[in-house]
DNA sequence: TCAATAATTCGTTATTTGGCGAATAATAAA
DNA sequence: TTTATTATTCGCCAAATAACGAATTATTGA
């Protein structure tokens, strides 16, 4: 029973659904997955660590680098047969096909370029932009 | 998406799997449920409307009674293939064939019985078993 | 019509969950 | 060895969720 709620409590959240939808193309490692559902990457690493537990995606790590994938045949039926489910549901949405259409996008850049613009962006980077809204704009104070 | 989330959020709790299991083998009424879980009438009534917000579940009502059954084969195929994949996956569950016996049990008595009893233990009808249990049995103090 | 009853809705509380940034771990590069 | 970098873990806060009892609705029976 335990095993089955963290396959379920898993697919529970957005999020996830969409990480995995990224997955179905093939491995992808972390901060491709970052620049695709914009959020931080501890709360991205969260999420992974949530379908691995449930052992709904697997991991390998290469350098610094992590790349995640569906899980295999090697699965367990119920987790394997769950990802079927999911996989096809969800192939026609709007939101999944979106998100394929960004995810080309994603892996034209290569992986450690988007790493450091990443990087950038979370430190000084946005100042430039606080800047100017600060001393300007709708929001200035 | 929204439906898909739906149907994903309601199944990430165990009450609610535990609820579908017992739906599997035909349709129920709300206290033959409530007897099952264990849980306050508001508490089943509310897992019983986000199901059924999912659509896999339908109701029928017949006097003061609902009835509750499985989504039947109009459903939407995501909900219907989410439930074939649940139902052969929960089957072997030890809590769920705990469930199942108790269940058999539970429908041997009225459910107009079941009703009125359920409601003289929320009032002052435990007291009965209380008074029996405190001065004899395997219980007693 | 009025009381009883099956179920639901509402309001409150405690727990769980998702989000972030800071600190940490692990690895590569200087 | 030291620094930089990729990802994770930790600690905190806000939002969502599950549980209950009280109040309400809908229906039956007196």
């Amino acid at each position: 029973m335990f095993e089955l709620m963290a396959v379920t409590k898993a697919l529970s959240d957005e999020t996830r659904i969409r990480l995995l939808a990224a997955l179905e193309e093939g491995e992808l490692c972390v901060c491709q997955l970052i620049e695709l559902v914009a959020l931080a990457p501890s709360t991205v690493s969260k999420h992974l660590s949530i379908l691995r537990a449930a052992r709904l995606i697997e991991a390998r790590k290469q350098g610094r680098w992590m790349h995640y994938r569906l899980a295999s045949a090697g699965a367990p039926q119920a987790v394997e047969q769950a990802l079927d489910w999911l996989i096809t549901t969800i192939r026609t949405l709007p939101r999944i096909r979106q998100d394929r259409q960004r995810l080309a996008q994603i892996k034209e850049t290569d992986p450690g370029v988007l790493c450091s613009q990443q990087t950038r962006q979370r430190q000084g980077g946005a100042c430039k932009l606080n800047e100017v809204v600060l001393s300007d704009g709708p929001n200035a104070v």
